[in-house]
DNA sequence: GATGAATGAGGATTCATTCAT
DNA sequence: TATGAATGAATCCTCATTCAT
């Protein structure tokens, strides 16, 4: 586990007093996303209240809405964020190039991150599994989605050339959820028991994909 | 799939008159339990208030509260019944003479009944997901994972002696969310998926469990 | 003015056991569209809260949702009863046999009900001048407008027969909004002054329509 | 209709530089009177929110409060440049020498400069309607009511020398409601019906008034 | 047992207004 | 002056639960 898995969250950078205002705003909002954050991970999205949420970041209930019109946005911001936090950082694990890796490295280099950041930022896995809310657009989940299945995909058009397009989306969607599901484990995971869980994330992955992919040959590159 | 996967609720048998009373009452229990069960299925258990509950059964909410003190007994009871249902039908499905089996069998013998048996009864899979919801003690999580879980767990100290208890724990609560996780893709999916879907469960606990088990050694029993 | 002007608003009949919670919650209805009344009488209907509704029904917020969905629901149910009250009682008023009448006793014949009806019911009014606030159907708009302007249609119809259905609308509409605000002042009047702002009611319109309508003459029956 | 019927609202003749704050700070209020008449003709008085009012303005909440402090401040004050605008337009129109003018050509010359205002100003008649919203002390009203009113007062104390004075204020008053009532109907109705509208406004008021000022007659001037 | 009225604490959201900068 | 963040009471409405009948 190399990664340093940052909170996602800005970084105030030095101000001239001019923009002052935007900087507390910004600042307002970041507060506002953390406490959601840990609202959603101590209750789950649907059962957050925003009053809570409000509450939770110390302001009152109309300081929420000045920055968030609704609970959802509040989902979808943060979403977006941890997206691109988790992106900014671990650019490199989302390559195409992935594809090309033994079966076991490809899980390596594509989950790893993705845990990581989910042990960094506890919301980001409540999100990820709240995609289906009622009301939520989930971007983020799209966007994760994209990026695991992307990985996952990617891999099975060049490694599994004989399956027809349903089978890969099954294969994908089947992948990604138990991925999800490994890592609801791993998060609720006492923390001694938590690497135990990532090598179960991969075990079980491994052992799903490795008879479509081939077990782990590496193709060759041409 | 041979299992005519019956739904979950029995039919009270010819009662004598004295005991009118109780069995109108058995009849009413059932009629709220049928019920919740359509809106566990409808709106999931969160959602799910206990006045659309009453008025889906037909009766008044205080009706309600008279057989069960809040929804939450609902769920339980529901869970229970579930699992009365799932053992009597197929007693068989469950039993330890399946450690032996290959594994694919295995995973054919244990799960098909519950695969079919959630097809019958789509609030059977909504209480199994809503096992961490606030305020469920989850009975039926607990007797379904004893159920699967007692399978898996069964077979790995047969098959597997040389792994320790919580390698055991954990191997077996990883099995559970994935036959989750493909459960809910499986409930999920057209019609015309669903078979697909429940290949894909079985490929991936196979996956999962055969390097565990004796590779993939476990040769079919011909 | 002879009409008694009678206070809309149910006769509780004498029910048998059986219906006495029907009974209870019939009398709870007509308790909340008293106190809808008072209070729309009191602020108008688009600054009337559900809330003070409810207190001044004495009841919870809670309560009044039992019976109307909503703020809408209550005016207009209060309506429909101003409306069924209104017509029982002066069903002789409105009937076409009065566009024969020369055109002050018919103004007289056709104003004094409402206006002794809005004498009786202020609430009534105010549902009346709040016809096009946001998100009201105003059903009892509609009537009371067929109504009244009922009889200037037809009247103008027999006895104008020149005039363009444009001009007939045209003319119609303008009698509704004369009536209403007079009817507006009649109501804010002191007692004292109600009796003449009745007699303005009438010779604005008379005045208005005496010039269409042939002054005061009576249309040869046939 | 030969009136211009301009715009409230001045232009700010070339100041010196010494005032320029103040000359800063009026175009500041003018800014915020044109947004309130624009929110206030789109949602009436009573909805417009002060916030989405500074939005049209294109200005902070704060600003707002800097040159008024409260929502019916704005409403007076536009209120007040209503007047201004209106009487500076036209101030032969509000005469007593009006009131020799025969009865018809007496509501041409002193309706049609209001209802032209009125079409120019939608905020206008907003607040003409308003007049009574809680909380609002309509001076405009009163300006208006005075301008129209006293029209009709001087007319009626001059024609109708024999009514009492509560003849006069309430002959006075119904006709300002009818006034208002034709104004809103105008204002409401497609351009192609304002012409009709306007019409029947002063078939309305002539219908009214000619029995007591006597039908159209001159008063010789003596 | 059955009914359905009654409760009241929330929940999401709005808005006039204030205040620090 | 201008900003826009901050407030908090008030609004409509929901829902698990209780209670008189």
């Amino acid at each position: 586990m190399s990664n340093p898995a940052p909170a996602a969250g800005g970084q105030p950078p030095a101000d001239r007093p001019p923009r002052r205002r935007q900087a507390r705003g910004e600042r307002r909002a970041q507060q506002l996303l953390d406490a959601a954050a840990v609202v959603f991970a101590r209750s789950g999205y649907a059962a957050a209240s925003t009053n809570a949420i409000a509450r939770e970041a110390g302001v009152s209930p109309g300081t929420l809405y000045q920055f968030f019109p609704n609970k959802e946005a509040l989902a979808v911001e943060l979403g977006r964020r941890y997206n691109h936090a988790l992106h900014e950082t671990n650019s490199e694990a989302f390559t195409p190039a992935n594809a090309a890796l033994p079966l076991g490295a490809m899980l390596d280099a594509a989950l790893d991150p993705v845990i990581d950041f989910s042990a960094a930022n506890p919301g980001f896995e409540v999100l990820l599994q709240s995609a289906d809310a009622p009301g939520l657009v989930a971007e983020e989940h799209e966007a994760v989605h994209t990026t695991i299945v992307g990985a996952v995909e990617g891999m099975l058009a060049l490694r599994a050339p004989g399956l027809s397009p349903a089978e890969i989306a099954r294969t994908t969607t089947m992948s990604f959820s138990i991925f999800k599901a490994g890592l609801e484990l791993f998060m609720t995971a006492k923390d001694t028991e938590r690497d135990a869980y990532r090598t179960e994330i991969k075990r079980a992955l491994f052992g799903y994909l490795a008879p479509v992919v081939g077990n782990d040959a590496v193709p060759p590159a041409d």
